[in-house]
DNA sequence: TTCTGTGCAAATCTTTTGCATGGCA
DNA sequence: TGCCATGCAAAAGATTTGCACAGAA
């Protein structure tokens, strides 16, 4: 299993505490926004700057070591895992890995070979319900 | 086939040459950002405000007759139709109205009933590759 | 030691809001 | 005529940038 020190080292980024920090706190939350990334990184790490996490989630994003993930309210984000599918809530914006089955997997993939695709589903979430 | 102006009055908004404008660029269009549709109508309607587009998009859409379309890249907009599932280009935002099998939409139906779901799909058009 | 990354502050977008005026029903 | 809608300008929010200093390799 590959430590974020590996994702790191294996990129052209260098493995600093505020990249550690945002990582695990992808890895803890899931899915994150930058203002939620920021504020639960703060507490224990004070000094970290908003542009900091812009900055690198920027460049995490072109390492393909995270990936974004659309909704309706700001943008999320998560670390980049094995292709999957994802419901997504469009009052609250609450995100939920998904699989589908094979059969589903290969009807899209033989429309769209190729394209390196996700699949999500946007919806109404239970708990908004 | 309903009008515009079928649209609006059967709503709480008035028909106004703004709205009007908006609604025939969506239509024209297809899908379109906030800023698409302001240069746009601009050309032919110079005292169109962009705040009055901000203020009509979300009109528009509490009212069902505009949905908004997530992209990697800014929000986009299309006039409400029947449901559909889109395919979305995750580098240039190109959006592509599609459908699926009775299957994939059944298995769906089945894993998310009642939820006011939308498919999606994320990859990289033929374009940019 | 070198060069990338960080933090701050300013700059730049983007979106929202308040308010006086205009125009639809 | 009564209200809702518009346009403007200002405000608020979100994101990006430049630069001096700090810290990873």
């Amino acid at each position: 299993m590959q430590t974020y020190q590996d994702m790191l080292s294996n990129s052209s980024l260098k493995s600093t505490p505020q990249r550690l920090a945002i990582l695990s706190q992808l890895e803890a939350k899931g899915h994150a926004s930058i203002e939620e990334i920021y504020e639960s990184i703060k507490e224990t790490f004070p000094s970290m700057s908003l542009a900091t996490i812009y900055k690198n989630i920027a460049s995490l994003k072109e390492q393909n070591i995270v990936s974004e993930v659309c909704n309706h309210q700001k943008p999320k984000f998560e670390i980049t895992k094995e292709p999957h599918a994802h419901f997504i809530c469009k009052r609250c914006g609450y995100i939920e890995d998904i699989e589908f089955s094979d059969s589903i997997n290969s009807e899209i993939e033989h429309k769209y070979p190729n394209s390196q695709k996700e699949l999500y589903i946007y919806g109404i979430c239970n708990s908004c319900r």
